[in-house]
DNA sequence: ATTCATAATTATTGATGCAAAATATTGTAC
DNA sequence: GTACAATATTTTGCATCAATAATTATGAAT
């Protein structure tokens, strides 16, 4: 009666963490809207499985920021407002500037290697013949992610995360915005030079330039 | 059957939202100590409930840091690292003095007036000859929520508030410190004085340094 | 005597069922 | 015709029940 579920992979995660991860796919391709409620009823069907991993998952997406408990009326989806992607977006300037400056001062040559490698991956990807954007966006999270990693903050890395995917929940979303391509890059190597100088105040401040621009990008497209 | 809770307040929580409130202080207490095993049979049976809202507290807890869950192995209550609790000391004060800015910038006459006020009730409970310090620390706590607060951005409301769970997991922190009364004074004073002169860098580095002050205490403490 | 394998026990995880609460619909009265 | 009240339906939320997986203990074999 159960449903088939992808991977039975290497690492073995609990039904509860799999129906999460389906629910938030169906929540970043706006299958499910934002402000729309959740059925567990037909989730729970339509998934083959019970309500109790169903609701235990809808608690981790609720801690995610992803979706919102109601008392006695159940989930939806949450709506961002436009302040609360200006303050998501603030955040994850904050967070990944002060991240950029720590790997300013601790980053081996090695770890400045595999930066420098993502990087030159990602002037490939967004060459003006190719149109594969798909790629440039995921070349781009990689270098953001691997920046964050080097940074060994595990608790910042979550926060991070969470805050990317809240900012997933809207349309118009200057991470995933094309038509800065040559911008971005640009301020990616700006990046890099002062990382490669050590230091760490102008990687902090290229870092949030970076950002800042990103938002620029984003209040200007239309709503 | 059930067992009777505190408060049927005004705003009712469901269940779960009540005992993960109560499994918190628990682990606050030191009742249930960091790396030790949670028994959900136990747990359930001594506060007369079910093991079906005592599971989604559980994902709770896990969503803030507060245990980990392991594989068909239960929940852990989360173990953190010296490291750990540097990380989150870290982001704290990145997050609080980033807020601290935006108030130095935005704060009414009315808001700096109840900042004021607050600071005057820590002074008053900072008095040497008072041994109140429950209440010193409790009004210490309300300066810094109310600065956050003010800033008005809830999502970081949210991440500080989840951190500074965290740090309630390490017997030696510094937020709860005892001995450094006269400087935290100090420092709330040198962050007031630049809130009222609007310099959100000023204030930003006076809330920098108090923390910085916090970690030397902490660490200098013995283990 | 020690090690490996198998079986049994224990604990987590998932399913089903029931009760309470909220909302929607229908009926009656003004 | 409209408004209020009562009833019915829908849905959340909690409890009990069944199955799966892991660990430990015991027994047999080398």
């Amino acid at each position: 009666m159960s449903a088939i579920f992808a991977s039975k992979s290497l690492a073995p995660r609990a039904l509860y963490e799999e129906v999460a991860e389906l629910i938030r796919q169906r929540i970043f391709s706006r299958e499910l809207e934002p402000g729309s409620w959740i059925d567990e009823l037909q989730i729970a069907k339509a998934y083959g499985i019970s309500r109790t991993p169903l609701r235990e998952a809808l608690k981790v997406l609720a801690a995610e920021g992803l979706i919102t408990m109601k008392v006695r009326r159940g989930a939806y989806v949450t709506e961002v407002s436009e302040k609360d992607l200006r303050d998501v977006y603030h955040l994850l300037s904050l967070l990944e500037s002060d991240a950029a400056a720590v790997v300013a001062q601790t980053a081996s040559a090695a770890d400045l290697k595999k930066l420098q490698s993502l990087h030159s991956e990602l002037e490939a990807a967004g060459k003006p013949g190719k149109e594969k954007h798909d790629k440039f966006f995921e070349v781009n999270e990689a270098f953001h992610m691997c920046l964050l990693e080097l940074a060994q903050n595990k608790w910042r890395d979550q926060m991070v995360a969470d805050l990317r995917k809240v900012m997933k929940l809207n349309r118009h979303n200057s991470l995933f915005k094309t038509g800065r391509i040559k911008e971005s890059l640009n301020e990616h190597q700006a990046i890099m030079a002062a990382l490669n100088a050590k230091d760490p105040v102008a990687t902090a401040a290229r870092m949030r330039e970076h950002f800042a621009n990103g938002l620029m990008a984003a209040s200007a497209s239309p709503i």
